[in-house]
DNA sequence: CCCTGTACTTACCAAATGGTAAGTAAAATA
DNA sequence: TATTTTACTTACCATTTGGTAAGTACAGGG
């Protein structure tokens, strides 16, 4: 049954996302599912493989996110503003893609093949777009730079929130996750010198 | 010699970095100076034990850096961005460093104890203080998100370097690499609403 | 009803891992 | 000078790791 393939995929995603790639063992993606290791080596063959089809997972999901927004917007600082917002909200929800993204850039020095990042290209090229317009500047590393501080500004948080829980407590933190949005619009408005969406 | 202990744990940091906790093995760490690893064990008494006093070190340089910033300011608003782009010029100097608290934020879910992140509170307290005098707002956090969103801008960066540089390649990379800071500088100063630094 | 493939399992295994035990040689201390 | 301590080393070791081999049970097709 090829749902069992699936059940592993979306285990595999959680454990590493959450240990990292040399912090999971397969036999412990396999003992939170009722299936042995071996079942797990059957339908992926190596470790290796089954974290590469995580990652071709992840970046289906991160480029199906981003095809959808910035359809309504009526001009192009608007539409940056919304497409960086979906982003977070996307970020938020898919939050164990958002950490083992973090983890593959972090690995990714050593096992730096090109075939890893073309997804990442995509993504990029996509948006430096969309900031170059909205900039109204010709100067593409001004836009790249622009368009990597706010993923930054977005991954970051994402990945620090179960950190920020603990050290802020609930209350503080509930404050912080409220205000992040609107906090991030703001940036994105003043840095483009018009007002911030709703 | 206390100066073996010295090279013990910056070349740990440097592996730790590079590889993470789990990726690096004590042997790999000792193979990458003249000495076994139970010379290594002999110091350090444990893996673990070798890796808090890594992470000690590093919380120290950051501490340390962070005092020194945004003495010649005159304003408030000038200070927030001189300490903001200290942070990320010592970012950039320190890149293991930033890597290795990367992935330590990454793990500190799991391995969370409150024990390792008391440096980080005061870091971004004292960063949060910073932020609410040069924003005029009362709301902590308001300030708290903008500083989060700085440090992701920073470090997120510093992180995706390696990967960066073989995406663009070196010429573009180049380019990011020299607008960045300036870039960051925009960012902070269109938000406060004054000019930014030179 | 046989045959082939699929989806697994139990048995193994070699290599690597973190760590202990028991030394040795030299330096510090008495 | 005798003794203890420090800074290591070589020998081990139990456990965990990713992976192979060789099955078993069953489903579908001829």
């Amino acid at each position: 049954m090829t749902d069992t393939r699936e059940r592993f995929i979306e285990a595999a995603t959680r454990a590493f996302a959450e240990r990292g790639f040399y912090g999971t063992s397969i036999a412990n993606i396999a003992e939170s599912l009722p299936f042995t290791k071996q079942a797990l080596l059957h339908h992926f063959g190596s470790k290796e493989k089954l974290y590469a089809e995580v990652l071709a997972r992840i970046s289906e999901r991160l480029m199906a996110n981003l095809k959808d927004a910035g359809e309504s917007a009526s001009n192009s600082g608007e539409r940056f503003e919304i497409v960086f917002v979906a982003i977070l909200k996307a970020s938020l929800e898919h939050s164990d893609d958002t950490r083992l993204l973090m983890r593959e850039l972090l690995d990714n020095k050593r096992r730096a093949e090109s075939a890893r990042t073309w997804y990442l290209t995509t993504f990029l090229d996509t948006l430096t777009d969309l900031a170059r317009d909205a900039l109204g500047d010709g100067e593409p590393a001004r836009s790249l730079a622009l368009v990597y501080q706010l993923l930054g500004a977005i991954n970051y948080f994402v990945v620090s929130r179960p950190t920020l829980e603990q050290m802020l407590g609930t209350r503080t933190f509930a404050d912080l996750n409220a205000a992040y949005e609107q906090e991030l619009r703001s940036l994105i408005a003043s840095r483009l010198g018009v007002a911030p969406g709703h």
